[in-house]
DNA sequence: GGACTAAACGGACTACGGTCCGATTAATAT
DNA sequence: ATATTAATCGGACCGTAGTCCGTTTAGTCC
C-alpha cells in the first residue's frame, strides 16, 4: 500500500509523471519562445522527447493541453467569485458582483491572451465544458438576485456572450481598443439591464 | 469586344464558369445528403469531376465556399435592413429597428443553421468579413441615434456578440431553447439598454 | 486555320490534429 | 530475484485543409 500520496482513485506511473513535467515544460518553452499560435503537437512532442501518443493520451488534444497551461489560473479565478472577498465573492448585491465578475475576467482574459483563445474548444463542447457551465450558473444566479423576471438563463448566455476572449482580444489586440473601454461598457451593459424597466 | 456580358473588371472563362456552376450544384447536393459537417473539399472535388485545386482557386477556403453558399440569402437580408421596410428598415425608430435587427438575425441564422455555422471564418479574419463589418456599423448607428452615451461602438459589438450563430444553435439545437426565447431575452436586451439610466 | 498567351486545371505534396496497436516497463505479488 | 499484469509508450498511420507547379486550354490576333 501506500505507493505515494494517495490522491485520486490510483495513483500515477512515475514515467507517466516524468513525461507530464517534462510535456508541461517545454510546452511553456515553446509558447515563450514563438508563441501560442506556433505550437504543434508534434513539436511538442520532439522538444520534450516523448512520443506524440504519449502527449495525446496525457491532455487528449491540444486544447485539453492548453486548458491544462490554465487550470491553476482558471482555479484561483473560480476560487475568487465563488468564495473570495466582496465585491466579486458573495457578500456584495448581485449588481456589484455581475460588475466584478466581468471586471475580472476581462482582466483574466488580457493578462493570459491567446492561451485563452486556445484553450477554448470547438463546437459543440465549447459550451459545454465545466468552467462555461459554471460562469451561466454564477451569471443566472446573480441575475436571479437582482431580480430580473425573464428568463435568466437565457439573458445569462447574451450577457457572458459579451466576455467571449476571441472577440474580446481582437478588440485590444487588432482593432486597438483599451480594456478600460471593454470594462467601462460591460458596467453600463449589466447595470442597464439588471436596472431597466 | 463583348466577350459576353460585360460585368467586372474581365470576363470569366467558359470551362471556369462550367466548373463553378458544377462544385456549387455538387456542394449543395452533398448537403442536402449528408449535411454540411460531412462535406469534405475532396470529396467535393470528386464529385464535381474536378481537382481539389480547382476548388481551392475557385473558393480560397472551405469557409469561402460555405460563404458563396449563402452569398444571396445574406444579400438578401442586408438589402432589407438597409433599405427595406420598417420597422427592419429606415422610418421607424432605432430601437424598433434593432429589435427588428435581432429577430431578423435570429430567423436567418435559425433558417440556415449549421451552413451559417460552416460559413464563419477562423480567427482573427472572423470579425473582419464585410457582412460582420456592416452590422457592426449598423447597430452601432442605431444606439447612437436613440442617444446611446458611452462608446457605442463597444456596446455594439457587445449586442452583437449576444447574435452569435454558435451559440444561438447550441441553445436551440442541443439545449433544447425555443428559439422565441431568443428572441424576446433580445428585445428585452436592447430595450434595457437603449432605455436604461 | 495556326500561333500566342494568360488563365485555369489537376493532382501530388505538405502540415497538422488525432487514432491505433504492438512493444515496453513500472509496480506488485510470490 | 522472478513472474505477472496493467498501464504507458511511441511512432506509423489516417483524414482533411490548404499549397504548388508543370500541363492544358479557352480566347485572341494575325
Amino acid at each position: 500500500m501506500l505507493p505515494g500520496p494517495l490522491s485520486g482513485p490510483v495513483a500515477e506511473r512515475s514515467d507517466a509523471a516524468r513525461n507530464r513535467a517534462r510535456l508541461l515544460a517545454a510546452a511553456q518553452e515553446l509558447i515563450a519562445e514563438c508563441g501560442v499560435d506556433a505550437l504543434t503537437m508534434d513539436g511538442l512532442a520532439e522538444r520534450a522527447g516523448v512520443g506524440k501518443g504519449t502527449v495525446f493520451r496525457r491532455f487528449g488534444s491540444r486544447t485539453g493541453l492548453m486548458m491544462t497551461l490554465l487550470s491553476e489560473s482558471e482555479a484561483a479565478f473560480q476560487a475568487r467569485f465563488m468564495f473570495g472577498p466582496p465585491p466579486l465573492g458573495p457578500g456584495a448585491p448581485g449588481l456589484a458582483r455581475l460588475i466584478a465578475f466581468g471586471e475580472a475576467r476581462i482582466a483574466y482574459i488580457m493578462e493570459h491572451g491567446d492561451l485563452v483563445r486556445a484553450s477554448e474548444s470547438t463546437y459543440p463542447s465549447r459550451y459545454e465544458v465545466p468552467a462555461a457551465l459554471l460562469w451561466q450558473r454564477h451569471v443566472e444566479f446573480l441575475l436571479a438576485q437582482e431580480g430580473m423576471d425573464a428568463d435568466p438563463p437565457v439573458m445569462a448566455m447574451a450577457l457572458i456572450a459579451a466576455l467571449e476572449p476571441e472577440r474580446l482580444l481582437h478588440a485590444v489586440q487588432v482593432q486597438g481598443i483599451a480594456p478600460e473601454r471593454l470594462t467601462g461598457t460591460w458596467r453600463e451593459l449589466v447595470t442597464r439591464v439588471v436596472g431597466g424597466p
